[in-house]
DNA sequence: CCAAGGTATCTTGACGTCGAGGTAGTATTT
DNA sequence: AAATACTACCTCGACGTCAAGATACCTTGG
């Protein structure tokens, strides 16, 4: 009986004539990500960055070397809007951890690629993040983080579809 | 083979001392939140509404009558900071939604209550948004989609407890 | 070679969110 | 009854996000 079911109960009692059993699997995927969000925000936090700068320093790591990609590899990559982008980049540079060049084989783009000092943070800063998520699963068995993942990626592809 | 999938492709290969398990799930789970959210917000939308004025009045609706909650009751269930709170309130009071009635066993809070209009509202809402919910469930069979649920709410319990 | 259309990025304005601090009312202590 | 602590809500400034429009550049057909 956690949060959800409870605001499932209120509804049949309010409204019975509504099917919610969707709703019991929509809104705790909602509550789980925040549940994931706010422990994470926080190590973020402890490097000086939030999950919009962590993204994108992350995306631009594991794409390997030489650790660049335009704004739109990284618009498509993030799947944030385009001033969305442009605002983290910005404030990327201000920190000195990616820099800017022009693309010599098409002016339009740009090429932006993590700093020294940026790939030591993220570098950093990734080793931590991975404990978080682990210990945000501490209470699952294996099997259950297995099954869990599983049933997610059936999810995201139903949806997906729709 | 998700785009997760690839993600975790691209950390084991840049990476391969890291243990991105946990990855696999909390990503997920943002991607599905994320996948839930836009049409979600489409039907809102259909309704003049949005993610955050929904909230607000289907957690007034499915309070049952009288209809109206404290400011503080409705930040601990929506999860909210008190500004966001009060910004969302002012906004549903200009749209003639809800209103606020000073408390008379304490002038220090307020009570907001669903007008007829805001009820009216909700009620129609309600019923395509779960439609909407259900529609992104479709592709998985009543087995899975109660075994999600199960394990959400282990997964949700889980990181509660972290 | 040029015009038309497509592409990549930036600019701008509106909105939603948080959190620290302010104000006013309530409860408790002595 | 006065001082103190607490509670409930609001104000305000900083930030992140999006969408639509602007700008600069590339590509392709004629």
């Amino acid at each position: 009986m956690d949060h959800v079911d409870f605001i499932l109960e209120q509804w049949r009692k309010e409204r019975p004539d509504l099917d919610v059993t969707a709703m019991g699997v929509v809104g705790r995927v909602g509550r789980l990500h925040l549940a994931y969000m706010k422990p994470m925000e926080k190590t973020f936090a402890r490097f000086g960055l939030n999950g919009a700068k962590f993204d994108v320093l992350a995306t631009l790591r594991r794409a390997g070397a030489p650790h660049c990609l335009s704004a739109g590899d990284l618009m498509k990559a993030t799947m944030v809007a385009s001033g969305t982008m442009t605002n983290r980049i910005d404030r990327l540079e201000v920190d000195g951890l990616v820099s800017r060049t022009t693309n010599p084989e098409d002016s339009r783009s740009f090429l932006i690629g993590l700093t020294d000092k940026g790939f030591d943070l993220i570098d950093r800063v990734v080793e931590v993040h991975v404990e978080t998520q682990a210990s945000l699963l501490e209470g699952l068995s294996d099997e259950e983080t297995a099954q869990l993942a599983t049933l997610l990626s059936k999810a995201l592809n139903a949806a997906g579809r729709t």
